[in-house]
DNA sequence: TAATTTTGATTAAACGATTAATTTAGAAGC
DNA sequence: GCTTCTAAATTAATCGTTTAATCAAAATTA
């Protein structure tokens, strides 16, 4: 049914390892056979079986992104995740790799990753103290960690210039005039994305010489529900807050669908910057001031840097690729009355 | 350096054929023995190779996703597909199954799929009559397509009922009193859900009694920018158009920013329904009248119709599941002045 | 007890590639 | 003409599984 390298091999009339050598392009073949060989591949579109390959020579051309889930059956509602995988498969047809997608909670055993199954894998938001890192780790294969800030030398890892993002947010909401800006977050774990906008944060307060307010970071959840249950808050508080800093484009949007709800208006009452830069931001309305960070590139980047990894295997030094951030200002953000 | 079967069958004293019979519960080994091999590879952790395991089986426990991109390098922004995605890698690792994405033009080739021994794969929204339908079509490999209308005899599809969903959106709109009532659609392929869409548009009407204006349908692109430039071809039309059906919900945000550029308010000016009912739809300003239905089961659903398809082999009777749809009414439609 | 069946294990042949070792055929050198 | 060298092809082993074909021992039957 399905044509293997014998049937090449037969219609050529040479051996399979003729046809194999033709196909690795060893140089231990004549012009001549090469041409005729590789005139009869063309013609049956043959393809080598990629298992019997891999069998030999351990390699599957087969990626993973792993996206540490929330639970099981609970849908990520983030686009980012979208359209970061549109890049990692952009990237990884350039080089004929193909992707996987896998959700896995975070104390999952990794025995469905067989060690020898795939090619490389990239995570997306790990924490180094969780059980899922060490397992990857003990994996050993080619690995690229996103968006997260590990310490562990000789790792491969992709992020964009969060401390920036989060300093030049704030920044802008200082110049508007704003003192009192709330941040809702995902979860400040050390080495999570989250964090390192605070510390921009912090250091943006800090240049303007206003202390900082742990009260006025609120730990809710980047999702779109989150932002919204948000607003209930920042509506009770009694002190006067006229900015949020939000840290996700989803959970803006969120909070300003709450806020409304509440009879306040952005960016007349409250001024919002979200994170991002997702597409609908650009369309809301109001349209979201917001920090860029160029998903479907980083996407790119991380596959780009695992392939690296995987072509010259043994380049264990490890490598840091920080991205750069943008400040979108549009209309979600005024000056404070 | 990695474990093979036959070191888990030296240490065990047994033959790999009965390791392997362990594995594979096939039921021709005894209790103790049994016992005895499991606490090993228990010990060791051993997971068999898969590549090996293909080799002889020509099966992968992969399945893949293709979606029809428009072109390579162009980021799809429907959250729709990663809704969807969702929902088929989560029915899916039910089942120990893996998930692939693919994004294929239009002439793709797809050796990529027997080269991976993709067990099945699931097709979203392509049309009979190009040529990679009959590329796929022959691989005979087990597949589902999804949200096309496919009058081929013994294929599997799931979609949902498109048709009741476009007569569902019209007859509200109707209800509050609009009959310039214009449709803003993707690609209008016969063989596309947004045709069906529009039967049940132009039923609703004929009920009603209004006559079907062709002049009234854009074929303007489900993306968030066809939308937006909906908006400019609606404002400086002639006619009094008082509400906008759009085929999708981003195309319903695109829109609505759009009129409201434009000194329209949605619903004061013009209503506007959208369909999906994705996530943010209800979190926009104004909340958008939708059309929903449940991408996330749709997923689920189809990896199941798939899955069924893979384990009992050979029934190739074709089955058809159509999934329901609901009317959310929200904010962006009202009566007419 | 001898013949037969059942049970539980082993042997060995695939699966489809890669590649080290080997063979063959010409060409070159003397 | 004989040896040596080189280029180009082949042979055969190998990767780690599954499984059909066997086989041996124990259990059952006559």
């Amino acid at each position: 049914m399905k044509l293997t390298i014998n049937d090449i091999a037969r219609e050529a009339g040479v051996s399979i390892a003729t046809v194999s050598n033709v196909m690795n392009n060893t140089g231990r073949v004549s012009e001549d056979t090469a041409r005729k060989v590789k005139k009869i591949i063309e013609a049956h579109n043959y393809t080598p079986n990629i298992s019997a390959r891999k069998l030999k020579n351990k390699n599957s051309q087969l990626i993973s992104v792993i996206v540490p889930y929330l639970k099981k059956g609970k849908f990520e509602d983030n686009p980012f995740f979208w359209q970061l995988l549109n890049g990692v498969e952009n990237g990884a047809k350039d080089q004929r790799f193909n992707v996987m997608l896998t959700g896995v909670e975070n104390d999952h055993d990794l025995t469905f990753i067989n060690k020898q199954y795939l090619d490389g894998i990239i995570v997306i938001g790990l924490d180094e103290k969780t059980k899922l890192f060490k397992n990857i780790i003990n994996l050993t294969i080619p690995c690229v960690f996103m968006d997260s800030y590990l310490t562990k030398q000789g790792i491969y890892q992709v992020y964009n210039n969060d401390l920036m993002g989060g300093y030049l947010a704030t920044k802008h909401l200082l110049s508007l005039g704003h003192k009192k800006i709330v941040i809702v977050a995902g979860k400040l774990a050390e080495q999570g994305v989250d964090y390192q906008r605070c510390l921009g944060y912090r250091q943006a307060l800090e240049e303007a010489g206003i202390v900082y307010d742990p009260n006025l970071i609120m730990d809710q959840g980047a999702s779109i529900a989150g932002g919204y249950h948000a607003a209930q808050k920042i509506f009770s508080n009694q002190e006067k807050i006229t900015a949020v800093f939000t840290l996700s484009d989803i959970g803006a949007m969120g909070l300003i669908r709450g806020l409304n709800e509440l009879g306040l208006a952005v960016p007349e009452d409250i001024s919002v910057v979200g994170y991002d830069d997702i597409i609908y931001s650009e369309y809301m309305i109001p349209s979201l001031t917001t920090v860029r960070q160029d998903i479907y590139q980083k996407g790119e980047t991380a596959v780009q840097l695992l392939l690296d990894q995987i072509n010259r295997k043994n380049n264990s030094n490890g490598k840091q690729i920080i991205l750069p951030v943008e400040l979108k200002i549009r209309e979600s953000t005024a000056r404070r009355e």
